[in-house]
DNA sequence: TCCTCAAATTAGCATAGTCTAATGTTGAAG
DNA sequence: CTTCAACATTAGACTATGCTAATTTGAGGA
């Protein structure tokens, strides 16, 4: 009689899958995911977004606050994570064992890795000595659903020298968002720390891979929020 | 104006894949595949049959005669050779690089073969060897849609000795039909020829892999039209 | 406080694919 | 030559997913 009763785990469709993950990406440290947010990264058009919102969230996957945006439940990130392990395994299985590159390898991980199992994502995951990190750096979410959560650091507090991926940008207002555009500030760039000036100074960076210089007030630079960036990276296409 | 301009390669859906496949397994020798046997090849119910034949046909990917069944064109014809080449190496790879056994490689297989690229592929024949046959014995479609066209022989002709797959009964006659069937003589099994009389005499098969014997009269054998199997083999899990 | 505008949602429609029930067709058996 | 059973098709409904156009909502600026 109860829609949990009548089938407990219906196969999610790869729309689905799709929507989960995008909604993952999109409300990383606690927040909401906006419906155009979504509708943009998923390159579907806002009302579609609203109907799957509704099936999604009848089906217990997500928490919707009307016209505030949505959040994953523990079963909606399960399944999101579930397909973030399974596209990370897949770039990094088809480049070191099938000779892919970093451009090609994206799209092919991106339908596959809605067509593979958990069974052959394990032993793809063992033929690489099971890794923990993909070629970009992000941490891969374990079998059971555990992913290293990469705390976020403001771009203030960065120490200098180290390598960040931009995440988020902890700012609403659109003069300062036009700004960062500008500057080439987006969330999924690269950059390193190269110098801070003291007394609350501005900090500078290098972008990577171009190298090119920038110097971020320290107003500013707060609410930058990225992650730090383990070693090797080239890059930011996957997920 | 016209849909072949409006967009001359949509994608193929994962069911339009399938049916296409069916139907290429079910008209092998030039024949017709019968909308019940279509149904009943996919798990579907004999009107969402028609329902698809009559989009493929609009699409121009099979040729249909009301009532009396459906053949590939030759477009249909090479997308379902496309699948049919995805099948039999993602078979062979699973099981080869990835520790797979026979048993659970079919159903990855399956839902695989709709999500990889044609490169992917490609890649996966070449760190095989570039294999000709999979190890049911079926020859693997060549990347420009060549498949290299088991003939085949009648069990009446069949060398002793040989190893055969059944693949066609060359009757309709019910009593006959039945009584194939209550032999176990139906297409897919494999078999062995162990003798045959002299003077138009009955042929001696064992069934593979039970070992059972069975004697067919040449009458019988002459509508059993099978293919000879190269050497490893081990029932019939492909396709 | 009020107004306006961007964002979100609802309304209404389309397509692919499935189903069950009803109807048509064909060929084989008497 | 008729009839009937098996097979095929049509009719009509339903779900998932997408779209455009219209409407609603909420939040910041005057």
């Amino acid at each position: 009689m109860h829609a949990t009763l009548r089938d407990a785990n219906p196969p999610l469709t790869r729309s689905v899958e799709d929507y989960l993950k995008a909604i993952y990406h999109l409300s990383n440290q606690g927040g909401f995911a906006a419906t155009s947010d979504i509708a943009a990264m998923l390159e579907v058009a806002p009302p579609s977004v609203s109907g799957m919102v509704k099936r999604l969230s009848e089906a217990g996957l997500i928490e919707h606050v009307p016209y505030r945006g949505v959040q994953l439940t523990a079963q909606g990130r399960r399944a999101a994570l579930r397909m973030i392990r399974h596209h990370r395994i897949l770039e990094l299985y088809l480049t070191q064992q099938l000779g892919y590159d970093w451009g090609g390898v994206h799209a092919e991980a991106e339908r596959l890795e809605h067509a593979v199992s958990d069974e052959l994502i394990d032993r793809m995951a063992g033929a690489l000595g099971n890794p923990q990190y993909d070629p970009h750096g992000d941490p891969i979410p374990t079998a059971t659903g555990e992913i290293e959560e990469a705390e976020l650091v403001s771009l203030a507090d960065a120490g200098v020298g180290t390598k960040l991926e931009l995440r988020q940008v902890g700012t609403q207002d659109p003069a300062r968002l036009r700004y960062f555009a500008e500057q080439g500030l987006t969330p999924g760039v690269l950059l390193t720390v190269t110098a801070r000036q003291p007394f609350n100074g501005p900090t500078s960076i290098g972008l990577v891979p171009s190298g090119d210089p920038r110097v971020v007030g320290r107003e500013l630079a707060l609410v930058l929020w990225c992650r730090e960036v383990p070693v090797t990276d080239r890059g930011y296409a996957g997920r």
